[in-house]
DNA sequence: TTAGCTGCAAAGATTTTGCACTCTA
DNA sequence: TAGAGTGCAAAATCTTTGCAGCTAA
């Protein structure tokens, strides 16, 4: 169990209640407004552990930072490579997709990350 | 359309000839055993020309460098988190997920990657 | 000849880590 | 008060870029 501490709070409040897909420094900059000498090692450090936890994911984006995630049900990504906008896609793959690889390739799957690039409405 | 040059040749015969998934840096020691002057820059910038050309594919894994991939035919990827190891696994989503994913984000889809990550039999 | 390639080194970008200090349990 | 968390700066890792020289067209 990590010990508690003020910038824990503070990064884990703020990660939990945003429904976009931050990145580190996206969190490090919402922080400080409030709270300005939270430093990004320590919100890296956080959001590490609160991945180690389970709370939140982190996932990989084409041509950027990490980004990380609060929401527990199972989806999918969509990023627009212009305004680098993450949409939430509700689509269940995980079950038949693992039995599937451990079928063909011996992999026991823990996670999967599905990320379909483009462009959105809003940029084309 | 890009210049020929011999290093160019090497670059292209080694990614579109092997069947792993490299690096660009596996590309490079792959390379520098018959070719020790070809830079490291060299083979970013020819991987990168061959992506833009439609030769290759680059993408994302968890906690490594891009990897870079010559099959054409729609597949899916498995990466051992032990050994490295990437499995191709032949799964067709790209088309129903793409028109999917325009109806609910209005994303005009080109490009989806899907890693599951996991433990292969060996390592386990 | 000249526009594009290359090697090298340096710069950029992202993420982690060492260390002295602070705070929680 | 011991052990964990923090800020800061430095290091580590991956990738791109500036530049002077080389090469293909």
């Amino acid at each position: 169990m990590p010990k508690k501490s003020v910038q824990r709070d503070i990064i884990r409040a703020n990660i939990l209640h945003r429904f976009d897909h931050p990145t580190a420094e996206m969190v490090w900059t919402s922080v400080r407004q409030t709270n300005p000498r939270v430093s990004l090692a320590t919100v890296y450090r956080n959001l590490e552990s609160l991945v180690r936890e389970g709370e939140i994911h982190r996932f990989v984006v084409p041509n950027e930072p990490d980004h990380y995630d609060a929401t527990q049900t199972e989806h999918i990504h969509a990023h627009c490579r212009e305004c680098g906008q993450i949409f939430d896609i509700d689509v269940k793959l995980n079950k038949r997709l693992s039995e599937r690889v451990k079928a063909i390739a011996g992999v026991e799957v823990d996670k999967v990350q599905l990320i379909a690039t483009g462009v959105c409405q809003k940029c084309q």
